[in-house]
DNA sequence: AGCCATATTGTCCTTTAGGACAATAGCCGG
DNA sequence: CCGGCTATTGTCCTAAAGGACAATATGGCT
């Protein structure tokens, strides 16, 4: 019976520093780490990744990082770490074969979360992203098509949580993310008329005068 | 402190026989079986549910039994199990609001696959369907843009402030800020008219679908 | 002088947003 | 059982947003 290699199991990570957040090594605590360059092909620390985590050098193009690094350990599952994600960049990431895409500064339950999903052979996709990709492909090809998930619900957003009810806070966070009545009621299976009697009642409690406004109040960007 | 209500943890299958597939038992044993009609908002078997499992009767639009079910089950995530998983169908089921979409004959390792990585907040597509998204999305997108963007798609809005013009960067910041397309007229001493066309030449510029998301882009609120 | 980019403005049109007023139904606590 | 709250939905309406197409004027450059 011929012997078999170690399962590949340790989580690569890659950043222009060579260095870690802490809460990369909170979320895989042996965690291996490397600049770019210090990667070699067939190198044990490529051959025992069953992760490569790529945290993007910002002054570089994303999609030739990616692509650098996958001539380098091959097939192995990459999920890109951005610190600051950007729609277009993820797409063209994606398209380029990563897995995975997330902001660098998750938490680290939110990346163990991204391994999970993506070693199950899934796609780690930020829900903003996904909704974009789904709404714009089916035929809704209208201009509005876009929601984003901010990565904290900024404090002053987060103290007036408790005036809206539990829908209401639904309903803001998903039109905070950019989208539309329509969107919206499609995501929550009610109708627009519905989003927009909520959305009424969200604008009077948090003092929003129209949705821009609401948004910029939930992203930490007013002052109220 | 309030009581809590027990964490629901069921999975529960709905499906136009009310009968089970082999392998969803297998997968998981204790899952609670129903028909669509048998189902009641509110009812023990709704509300213990985790995730409800949506067996498309194929004589029936795959939309209508999803919103139907959403109506009765509230804000449980839905994942579509089709005999003849189709994309278009897939899309349409996402966009109203489905968390996963897969064969109803996969295997019990891949359902569980599957309910994990929605449980984490994902969703679940197959990876057909994925590139699928990917490849037209970002397709789209790059065809989209009035002038040619450079291939380093810059990664923040400071970045890409070098595509606008001076008017239509004050134009963008003040919009970014709230204010309607009459306040920015007033503010910069032209007539709304005039607004509504830098607005325009910014949204193709920067690939913003409306004004709220143009905000989102200025104010660095980036997807995860 | 001619060309180009930018700024400004117009008309016409559809869609979306959002307010007002109203109604039904379910849930929960008193 | 009843009242209050929440969720949902309807009709009607105005205002704003945003796209398409078109036009003029100005300044800089060749």
């Amino acid at each position: 019976m011929p012997r078999r290699a170690p399962v590949p199991s340790q989580h690569l990570f890659v950043s222009p520093s060579g260095e870690a957040l802490s809460r990369w090594l909170e979320a895989f605590p042996r965690a291996v780490l490397a600049k770019p360059k210090e990667l070699r092909k067939g190198s044990e620390s490529v051959k025992n990744a069953a992760l490569v985590w790529l945290h993007l050098d910002q002054s570089l193009p994303c999609v030739d990082q990616l692509v650098a690094i996958k001539k380098k350990i091959g097939t192995t599952r990459v999920i890109v770490l951005a610190s600051i994600p950007d729609n277009e960049d993820a797409l063209a990431l994606f398209s380029a074969g990563a897995r995975g895409y997330c902001n660098a500064h998750a938490t680290a339950a939110n990346l163990k979360q991204v391994a999970s999903a993506v070693q199950a052979g899934g796609l780690w996709i930020g829900e903003a992203l996904m909704q974009r990709l789904v709404v714009a492909t089916h035929g809704a090809l209208s201009r509005k098509t876009l929601r984003q998930v901010p990565e904290k619900t900024p404090q002053s957003f987060s103290e007036k949580l408790h005036l809206l009810t539990a829908r209401e806070n639904e309903v803001a966070k998903t039109l905070a993310n950019g989208a539309s009545n329509k969107e919206i009621a499609r995501m929550l299976g009610i109708t627009d008329r519905t989003v927009k009697a909520h959305v009424s009642a969200i604008f009077q409690k948090l003092g929003a005068r129209d949705r821009l406004h609401l948004a910029l109040i939930i992203n930490g960007h007013s002052p109220t």
